[in-house]
DNA sequence: GTAGGGTTAG
């Protein structure tokens, strides 16, 4: 890279030997002490940006104050510092002045700090030298501060070069600035270098250091200085508070907290920033409470920063409700607030939530950062928002082509498989030029929810070649690819080698999809051997897929002891008996279907109602078992009746051994409807013809509804891609993906 | 001559 200082030297000049000591000067008050009230500059305060910064300008003409130095580096100052500023337009005054003095350079190049282009700050450094004016103890703090935030350690030494030439490495603030520098880019040894060969040791220095080391993680550094230091404020107190909670310790954090109180240290906006954190991390929501009674009680309550910081919190101690009183009650929402709040709804699975605050965001104009996609990606492919997430793909690519944030690449891949669009989670996975471990593991889970046991397999297989170490959450992939396709040899030879090569300790959900594919696979005895040998309890989860495997074998007598099993762990579980009156209906035994009816309306427990969901032109619409609540319902029931004709025509004989395990439908009669059929029959007349169906289901998909797919995917000549609870269909021709293997 | 250094969430 090319010097952008080499060239010019600095002159260096020996004046000040020979002025005139300042206190022999006459004391008469300089001219702009009577300026600085000039109605035309306390105008210059009212200015909201560039349209009222002119009209201050035009005032200043009228009163002859564009003649005025002084005036117009306050005018300038105000332009480019100000948040309502305009650099441009500080720009052009300065252009127009002759011989701008030290202070209006300096003035600009402090604007530039501020600005998204503090590089820029070094050229104009450059021209100011070759002006022929010499820079001075002000400019200095400014130029590092931009090679600082760029961050930019080769024009940062340069700089360095240059101050110690003009000796004026023993002004405090120069001095502080260049330790800042060097910990903004990352060198802390030379940051200590020029910590120790000074002799200036004020609490701000030592702070500069202290928050470097403690950024950085070094937090026995930090502790060491912090116990050095005879004065600590509260910035110093505040640099290690903010230094355990970037470093995840929370505790720590909340510990000095404690203790910076004990020292009678007043705490401010900072510290109550970094408390609300670690306290969002720690779930402690009785020091988050007293924290907010102190924003309250000392009027910070309409500070952005702090309510933000209060809204995560609540939100992470599962207090959504009264994180969104708080967000509501924000006039002025930014960007940070929006981010936290969609965060905190998509944290406590409010999806439907999430998304209409990000179209709420939208139309308030506000723009959405990486930050947000992040929130809003995993709602999307909740709910299966497909147009949605594409929209969101397309911004990215239009808005944001340079960013180097492969997570919002991996969160793009889940959405596009979990939205049933396995192709675009491939060809984007492939377009992906750096991979993280994450964006493997999210491909293959995708290739494995779809059944594509021998892509997620091959896929596993290249990971490794390329290097990548597995870890507990490829595995997941792994074993759940293994176990929807039924792969019993691979699952055993994965699981085996994920302890032994891997030396990966297995957890409840590795042995979870481990007794699936057995027990799917009628391995019953196998299954019950690992659930012996395992180290921990088996939970709702792993009695749960047992029983379903019972369902598909007709293993009542198992079914009865696991149903036992799965009721002492979850006792208000309604699915529970529904599975098992499936079982026993399965097996002729109605009496005990009858039982287990009677023991269900008894208790007054309800099924949890099947939910389908289907994204039409951008709207998800959802419909309920039976549901006639849409708009468009009679269309619909004019649809299912076509659907019900056609497969009969076509031979079809519903299957109702399982109707009785939907205690809703019994109650309506023969013409309810499950919602995967109402949310088809729906698509079928939303959606062009041939265009591909797609629907989300919150239960697994019952087995008629499942052979009645199958034929309409190849009487009405379209592919249906739906997702149950536990994996991805894709029907099509009169064939489904999974092989009836599910 | 007016100005300047260290701490802040998702």
């Amino acid at each position: 890279m090319a010097t952008v200082f080499s060239s010019p030297s600095i002159p260096i000049t020996s004046s000040s030997s020979s002025s005139f000591p300042l206190h022999f000067l006459p004391s008469s008050d300089p001219p702009y002490k009577y300026l600085q009230n000039h109605p035309s500059l306390s105008l210059l305060s009212t200015c909201r940006g560039i349209q009222t910064i002119k009209q201050a300008h035009a005032h200043f003409i009228k009163t002859g104050l564009h003649n005025n130095q002084f005036a117009l580096s306050k005018l300038i100052e105000f332009c480019a510092i100000s948040p309502f500023g305009d650099l441009s337009y500080a720009l052009i005054i300065f252009n127009s002045i002759h011989e701008p003095n030290p202070i209006i350079w300096n003035t600009i190049i402090r604007g530039y700090s501020l600005s998204p282009t503090p590089i820029l700050a070094t050229s104009f450094y450059i021209r100011m030298l070759l002006s022929g004016v010499e820079p001075n103890s002000y400019t200095f703090p400014f130029l590092l501060k931009s090679c600082a935030q760029i961050p930019a350690p080769d024009e940062g030494k340069q700089v360095h070069v240059h101050v110690l030439k003009l000796g004026l490495d023993s002004d405090a603030f120069v001095h502080t600035s260049l330790i800042n520098m060097y910990v903004r880019c990352g060198e802390l040894d030379a940051a200590r270098r020029v910590f120790d060969k000074s002799p200036l040791r004020d609490v701000v220095s030592f702070t500069a250091l202290i928050a470097g080391y403690a950024s950085r993680g070094y937090l026995n550094d930090a502790r060491k200085l912090f116990d050095e230091i005879s004065v600590r404020d509260v910035v110093s107190w505040n640099a290690m508070i903010s230094g355990y909670a970037q470093s995840d310790q929370y505790k720590e954090a909340l510990e000095f907290f404690e203790e910076m109180l004990n020292a009678k240290v007043e705490p401010n906006e900072s510290t109550m920033v970094s408390v609300l954190s670690a306290c969002a991390h720690l779930g402690s929501i009785e020091i988050g409470n007293w924290v907010r009674s102190w924003i309250e009680d000392n009027g910070f309550g309409s500070n952005i920063r702090l309510v933000n910081a209060l809204i995560d919190m609540y939100a992470k101690c599962r207090d959504l409700e009264t994180a969104r009183t708080l967000f509501d009650a924000i006039l002025q929402k930014d960007q940070i607030s929006w981010n936290v709040m969609i965060g905190g709804c998509t944290h406590l699975s409010h999806y439907k939530e999430a998304l209409a605050l990000f179209r709420q965001m939208q139309l308030s104009n506000q723009e959405p950062n990486e930050v947000t996609f992040l929130n809003v990606l995993p709602a999307c492919a909740y709910l299966g928002a497909l147009d949605l997430g594409k929209w969101i793909h397309a911004y990215i690519a239009k808005n944001m082509s340079n960013t180097t944030n492969t997570s919002l690449y991996t969160s793009l891949i889940g959405m596009y498989a979990k939205c049933g669009s396995i192709q675009s989670a491939q060809q984007l996975f492939d377009a992906m030029e750096v991979k993280t471990l994450a964006s493997w593991n999210a491909m293959i889970s995708a290739l494995a929810s779809h059944g594509n046991a021998d892509k997620a397999l091959a896929l596993f297989s290249k990971m490794v070649d390329e290097g990548f170490e597995p870890d507990d959450i490829t595995y997941v992939g792994i074993l759940s690819a293994c176990s929807h396709a039924g792969l019993v040899e691979a699952g055993h030879q994965h699981f085996d080698s994920m302890i032994q090569v891997y030396k990966i300790s297995p957890k409840l959900n590795h042995y979870g999809c481990m007794i699936d594919l057995l027990s799917r696979a009628g391995l019953f005895d196998e299954a019950k051997d690992l659930m012996e040998k395992m180290e921990m309890k088996p939970d709702g989860a792993i009695w749960g897929s047992l029983l379903g495997a019972c369902r598909v074998h007709g293993n009542v007598e198992l079914a009865e002891f696991v149903a036992g099993q799965l009721l002492e762990l979850e006792p208000e579980n309604p699915g529970v008996y529904a599975l098992l009156s499936n079982i026993y209906a399965g097996a002729g035994r109605w009496d005990d279907v009858a039982r287990i009816r009677t023991r269900l309306n008894d208790m007054g427990m309800k099924k949890l109602p099947g939910c389908s969901s289907i994204e039409v032109d951008g709207v998800v619409h959802e419909f309920l078992v039976g549901d006639k609540a849409h708009p468009q319902s009679n269309r619909i029931y004019e649809m299912l009746d076509e659907i019900d004709n056609q497969l009969e025509l076509a031979g079809h004989e519903p299957d109702t051994s399982e109707v009785l395990y939907d205690m809703e439908s019994m109650k309506v009669g023969a013409l309810c409807y499950h919602s995967e059929k109402i949310a088809i029959a729906f698509g079928l007349i939303g959606t062009s013809p041939g265009t591909t169906i797609r629907i989300v289901k919150n239960l697994r998909v019952c087995g008629n509804c499942h052979s009645e797919a199958k034929l309409i995917s190849k009487i009405f000549n379209r592919e249906i891609i739906a997702r149950d609870r536990s994996r991805f269909h894709h029907f099509k021709d009169g064939v489904c993906s999974c092989m009836d293997y599910w």
